[in-house]
DNA sequence: ACGTGAACCTGCCGGC
DNA sequence: TGCCGGCAGGTTCACG
C-alpha cells in the first residue's frame, strides 16, 4: 500500500500511538542491508511522525528514523503481535507495552536511523521533489518539467518531479487529465490541467484512506476505500466510465499501464 | 549526465 | 491437483 495517500493514511493512524512514546528495545528479526543502524533508536522518544513523499520520518531528536514500505510493507502498532504476520522483519517495543512492527514479505521496504536530515544514503529522499499537496508544488516548475521529451508516465513516477506518485495514481491522473501516458513534451495548457488533477486526485484519495488491494487491512483493521473510485487501474477490458471504450493495459517504462484509448489521445 | 532495463524478494493467480 | 510462468502498489544499480 505504498503511494502518497496510503503512506499518509498509515502516518495518521500511527502518529497518535507513537508520538510521545519511547522506544525501549529494537528487535530486528532479519539481517538485511535494508535495515540500517536500527539499534540506535533504543532509548529514544518519538517526538513527531512526518511523511515526505512515500517515506515516513519519525523525529527522535538528533536522530531520525526513516521508513519506506516498498511494495509489500505493512506497519502497525499493537498490544500483542498477531501470529499471522508471517514476515515480521522489525519490531520497536514501546514504553507503554505496545509494539510497532514492520511486516514485509518482499523485503523491498527500508528502515534506517540517521542523523536528522542526513539523507546521503537515501538518494530518492535526498532529492525528493515538492509535496503535491503543499505550497512548494509550483505550477510553473511542473509545466517546465513536463515539457521534457520523456513519457509523461516516466516523469510522474520520477520522485524528483513531484513526490509521492506511484503506478496507480499516475495512471489515474493521466486518465483524469485526458493525457496518454506515453505522450512526451506536454504543452503548457495540458501540463497545467495535469497539475490540477494531481492535487485533486491525491486529496480525494487521502480522504478515502487510499487504495487497498485484495483483503489487506492495516494494524487498526481499517482499509482504504479509494479502489472503488479507480477509473483505469486494474480495469483492463472494462468499459471506460466516460466514453465506454474498453480500458487497455500495456507496458510502459517497465510498468503495467492502463489507459482509455477513447479519452487519452496523442501518444 | 541522462535515460532505460534489470535486479532485488516473495506470494498469488491463471493456464496447462 | 500440481507445477510454471508471469505479475505485483518501488527503488537502485549497471549499463548504453
Amino acid at each position: 500500500m505504498p503511494e502518497l495517500p496510503e503512506v499518509e493514511t498509515v502516518r495518521r493512524d500511527l502518529a497518535p500511538l507513537l508520538v510521545g512514546r519511547t522506544i525501549t528495545r529494537v528487535e530486528q528479526r532479519l539481517e538485511d542491508p535494508h535495515y540500517q543502524d536500527l539499534a540506535r533508536a533504543a532509548g529514544r522518544s518519538i517526538r513527531e511522525l512526518r511523511r515526505r513523499g512515500k517515506y515516513l520520518l519519525a523525529d527522535l531528536g538528533e536522530l531520525e528514523l526513516l521508513g519506506h514500505l516498498g511494495m509489500s510493507g505493512r506497519m502497525g502498532v499493537v498490544r500483542a503481535l498477531p501470529p499471522e504476520l508471517r514476515h515480521l522483519r522489525v519490531v520497536f517495543h514501546l514504553d507503554d507495552g505496545a509494539a510497532w512492527y514492520l511486516n514485509d514479505p518482499r523485503r523491498f521496504g527500508r528502515l534506517a536511523v540517521v542523523i536528522t536530515g542526513d539523507y546521503a544514503g537515501h538518494p530518492t529522499l535526498a532529492h525528493m521533489g515538492p509535496e503535491p499537496l503543499g505550497e512548494d508544488f509550483r505550477v510553473g516548475d511542473f509545466v517546465r518539467a513536463m515539457a521534457r521529451p520523456r513519457p509523461v508516465k516516466a516523469l510522474l513516477l520520477d520522485q524528483q518531479v513531484v513526490a509521492g506518485l506511484g503506478n496507480i495514481y499516475v495512471d489515474e491522473a493521466c486518465f483524469r487529465a485526458g493525457v496518454h501516458p506515453a505522450r512526451r513534451g506536454l504543452p503548457a495548457a495540458t501540463a497545467r490541467r495535469l497539475y490540477r488533477v494531481i492535487r485533486e486526485l491525491l486529496a480525494l484519495a487521502v480522504a478515502h484512506r487510499g487504495t487497498t488491494f485484495r483483503d489487506f487491512r492495516d494494524g487498526q483493521g481499517a482499509h482504504g476505500a479509494y479502489q472503488e473510485l479507480l477509473q483505469v487501474y486494474e480495469r483492463a477490458g472494462q468499459p471506460c466510465g466516460r466514453c465506454g471504450t474498453p480500458i487497455v493495459k500495456t507496458v510502459l517504462v517497465g510498468r503495467g499501464t492502463h489507459h482509455c484509448p477513447g479519452c487519452q489521445r496523442g501518444s
